[in-house]
RNA sequence: GUGGGUAUAGCGCAGUUGGUUAGCGCGCCAGAUUGUGGCUCUGGAGGCCGAGGGUUCGAAUCCCUCUAUCCACCCCA
């Protein structure tokens, strides 16, 4: 295919069959940081380069190989962004929101876009979900930016994900750990994978997650990080812990977390699922408690995580979990003849403006066809009018599920108050369903 | 960046050791039914067989190159 109609590597077109999804994952995320206090922050798609290599760090592979970066006309060095915390905290510190009340609580929703090379779950432009709560040190607030991720999993009915949980502690307990790690792993460098040699000096942590069985079998007798935390990172993780147990939130530990991006201190956390592949991470994150003075701002100790959209889809795919249907047509009406066309058209405005869904013919289809694309929009009714019906003044609403046909009357609001009847009903029996399967759930 | 699989109609696929006009299902359009959908039947439209080059009398089929796509490594959401 020529690629002008190509859409270009790595990126998705969400198309109107879909759609309607998306609204829904959106719309929940955004009701329920809502709950917790998160409010929405939008920034732009690009920034300035710096700001990424100052904030995701300079030697990750982020910065060095994924970024879609150019240079402006005015030849200033931009970057698309390749998450979404370091425009957060650019604009928490551009506009001072850390001078209003504390902790500054919000949450977004970004496109991000990484040159990588794609496969399932990992797609150039990909989508995020993110809340950031800045200036707040307490373990608890790293139990609630969890328990948000949480809720909104549960609200939107995933199974089979797992809440990893990790403390990579401070710059200082690390740089302990990382220098006793190395001489575990340099004392043993000849039985290590070509891969892990590598990573020895760039990020030793990497070796324990290698799949090759010899760094495998090394990896179960190395050094771990929780044993080398200072006092105040073990006491700040123990009562992480405590807050996540007393509010039930089941999690396991796993000091194989290692986040990619330089920021991270103590917290750090993953909700991996069963349904994914090789790309089972659908939403991680961490506390950040010295980026935002990297970035020029005061000591505002903060967390957040970053959700990935498409693979939450993914999830609630393949676990058919309960999601809205998609919109369809509160009634199509068919006009019969060329006389009953304005009039059609003019009766489907005034549905329109009450806030009814209609669909009606644009395009000359006989009657016969006309049903045929009603039936295909899954219109929940029809209304023919044609001549005889004008005249009359009265025509029959036919309902598409039963077939059944009421007749109404064309002047004054009988056929508005049928439909609304009629989608009252609906609402009603939807409710019923919902509560259904409240009590099966029970 | 490294590896492996795949590429035929809008979608899902068949196409035998190379052989004449490239098929099937679904979908789309129309008719059977002159004012009523779903079921059935009939007909129709829709393809540079991913792109370029090569071998051959002849290529969807064999060879080479490229591109796209999927999966995995790596990395991450």
């Amino acid at each position: 295919m020529a690629l002008i109609t190509k859409a270009p590597r790595g990126t998705q077109d969400v198309l109107p069959a879909d759609s309607y999804k998306w609204q829904y994952l959106e719309d929940t995320a955004i009701a329920v940081a809502k709950d917790f206090g998160y409010r929405e922050l939008r920034t732009p798609v690009f920034e300035h380069t710096e700001l990424f290599q100052r904030s995701v760090g300079e030697t990750t592979d982020v910065v060095q190989k994924e970024m879609y970066t150019f240079e402006d006309k005015g030849a200033r060095s931009i970057t698309l962004r390749p998450e979404g915390t370091a425009g957060a905290a650019r604009a928490l510190l551009e506009h001072s929101l850390h001078a209003e009340a504390l902790p500054a609580k919000i949450c977004y929703l970004t496109s991000c876009y990484r040159y990588e090379k794609p496969q399932a779950g990992r797609l150039r432009e990909f989508h995020q979900f993110g809340i950031e709560c800045f200036g707040a040190a307490e373990p608890q607030a790293d139990a609630e930016v969890i328990s948000v991720a949480y809720t909104l999993l549960e609200t939107l009915g995933v199974t089979g994900v797992k809440l990893h949980l990790n403390s990579i502690g401070c710059p200082a307990c690390r740089a302990n750990y990382h220098e006793a790690l190395k001489a575990y792993f340099e004392a043993n460098i000849e039985t290590l994978c070509g891969t892990c040699r590598d990573r020895l000096d760039r990020n030793p942590m990497r070796i324990l997650d290698c799949k090759s069985p010899v760094c495998h079998e090394l990896a179960a007798n190395a050094p771990v990080m929780l044993d080398f935390l200072c006092d105040e990172c073990a006491e700040h993780f123990e009562k992480v812990k405590a807050c996540l147990t007393a509010a039930d939130i089941a999690f396991e530990i796993d000091p194989h977390i290692v986040r990619g991006l330089d920021y991270y201190t103590r917290t750090v956390f993953e909700f991996v699922s069963d349904a994914l592949g090789a790309q089972a991470v659908v939403c991680g994150g961490g506390r950040y408690d010295g980026l935002i003075e990297e970035l020029g701002g005061p000591h505002l100790p903060s967390l957040g995580f970053g959700m990935g959209l498409e693979r939450l889809l993914m999830i609630l795919e393949a676990k058919e979990a309960k999601m809205p249907e998609s919109p369809r047509p509160d009634i199509y009406i068919a006009p019969l003849g060329a006389g009953a066309v304005n009039a059609c058209f003019a009766m489907a405005l005034k549905l329109r403006t009450g806030g009814v869904a209609v669909e009606t013919d644009l395009v000359g289809r006989g009657l016969k066809a006309q049903m045929k694309y009603a039936d295909k929009l899954r219109a929940r009714t029809v209304l023919v009018l044609g001549d005889n019906e004008l005249e009359a003044g009265v025509a029959r609403l036919k309902d598409m599920e039963t077939g059944e046909q009421t007749e109404v009357s064309l002047d004054g609001d009988d056929l508005y108050t049928t439909l609304y009847n009629l989608s009252l009903r609906r609402e009603l029996a939807d409710l019923n369903d919902l509560f259904e399967a409240a009590v099966e759930d029970e």
